[in-house]
DNA sequence: CGGCGTGTTGATTATGGTCAAGTTCTGTGG
DNA sequence: CCACAGAACTTGACCATAATCAACACGCCG
């Protein structure tokens, strides 16, 4: 694997406003840089990262999405969360040292790995860089536990409102049009990713484009009213 | 406020091995207590965290229990998490430097404090402290999209059986009965932890008492059938 | 063209929320 | 010690929501 070309570093990436350098230093930036290797193209359905699998690395999404999903007691299937490009995953295998999820490319994606020793070693010498870490791992368990909770206290339309809306401002933050959205997850993962049944997301769905508040067309969604969506009742 | 006193220092503490220390050398655990301050007694419904307020410690639970709670967007309460003894609360705080939820003590509680910046500085020369630190988040973030995902797909039954019987684990680990248990949280903290209602609450409880699973008398819980409660079908 | 994965729609049902009426518990003051 | 008030908890009746089961449409690839 051929890497680290200065063109490559981090600090020239269109990414670095978005992505982990986003709150660092030039200087710690640049230190960064020197320890991402670029991961080879993947294709749809590729793993990323394997349930169980020693963390050796952290995981940054370049190009493309992907999903992290873990299995249940019950063998079923859930999906815990969506990547875009600049976002981050693995973050959970800090946990026990092994990733309890896969990570798998839901289109070809594209990467940026970060191996533990360097990270470690960073971790000792940039304060930014801690912060940075603590800052992400802290937000998504924020999410999370937010999330929790209003899955079982808001009602379909609410949980896949939000879920549009979310996914709306991130396309947007990464200058994507927020409101032209081709997804790149099925029914059945957005489904497991909101707690509901393939049918129920179909039938929510179906609901909203009845209001008018979107247009539908097998994975391509546009937000007609963006605000309707944001302002669902909480039953 | 007289603090650090030898004898109060964490390596002499009976938490040792379930706290933050837990995983420390006995230098690095030396040096932890040397920043961590002894908050004073706090009685039934006082208040550790205030949300909003500046991300400036954290905390631990030493003796009693608490609860973080935030508000939904419907100013509804919801409960984040119950905190026994050696158990950490402030980690949301990382995410923007900011508390997003109340920390309320259940019960007369007595705590210890570390400061953010000590905290800081001890991130930078201790890699035991910084592993710990990652390994709380990852694992509060893990068992956060574990329960988000249970939350909606696990029925009542099975979402308060988990409950006692994790309570009931955690308790063993402090050496205190599994079996006996004095829930020092309301139906309605229990119900707002689980995305369920008084009612549902009360009804499942009384339906565990009729199967003859468990004992209830007011806030007092016995386990008669563990195993039972541990095993329920997932729908 | 057929077959399969993906998505949609309909009918039925079960779970848990809501509303309402009690009951128990706890603390307070006479 | 008891009376009482208010909170916490329980129980019941009813109903809304989303899961389940089933059939069908559509797109994609061989």
């Amino acid at each position: 694997m051929s890497q680290n070309k200065p063109q490559l570093s981090c600090g020239s990436c269109v990414l670095t406003r978005i992505c982990l350098p986003a709150n660092l230093s030039p200087e710690e930036t640049r230190i960064l840089g020197g320890a991402v290797e670029r991961g080879r193209e993947l294709r749809a359905g590729a793993r990323l990262i394997r349930a169980g699998a020693r963390t050796d690395a952290l995981y940054v999404v370049r190009g493309g999405s992907a999903k992290s999903c873990g299995l249940m007691s019950n063998g079923e299937e859930y999906v815990r969360a969506f990547h875009l490009p600049g976002e981050v995953a693995g973050l959970e295998g800090f946990a026990c040292g092994r990733h309890t999820c896969e990570v798998v490319a839901l289109e070809p994606m594209s990467y940026c790995r970060i191996p533990s020793g360097p990270l470690e070693r960073m971790m000792a010498t940039l304060p930014g860089l801690r912060r940075e870490l603590m800052r992400l791992l802290g937000q998504s368990l924020e999410e999370a536990q937010r999330m929790r909770i209003e899955s079982s206290t808001i009602d379909a339309r609410g949980r896949l409102a939000r879920f549009l809306v979310d996914l709306s401002s991130r396309l947007e933050l990464r200058h994507l049009s927020p409101t032209h959205i081709r997804l790149s997850m099925s029914r059945r993962d957005i489904a497991h990713h909101l707690g509901l049944t393939v049918e129920t997301v179909s039938r929510t769905l179906a609901a909203f484009r009845r209001a008018s508040w979107v247009e539908v067309r097998a994975r391509y969604i546009e937000l007609l009213q963006p605000a309707a969506l944001a302002s669902l009742p909480v039953r």
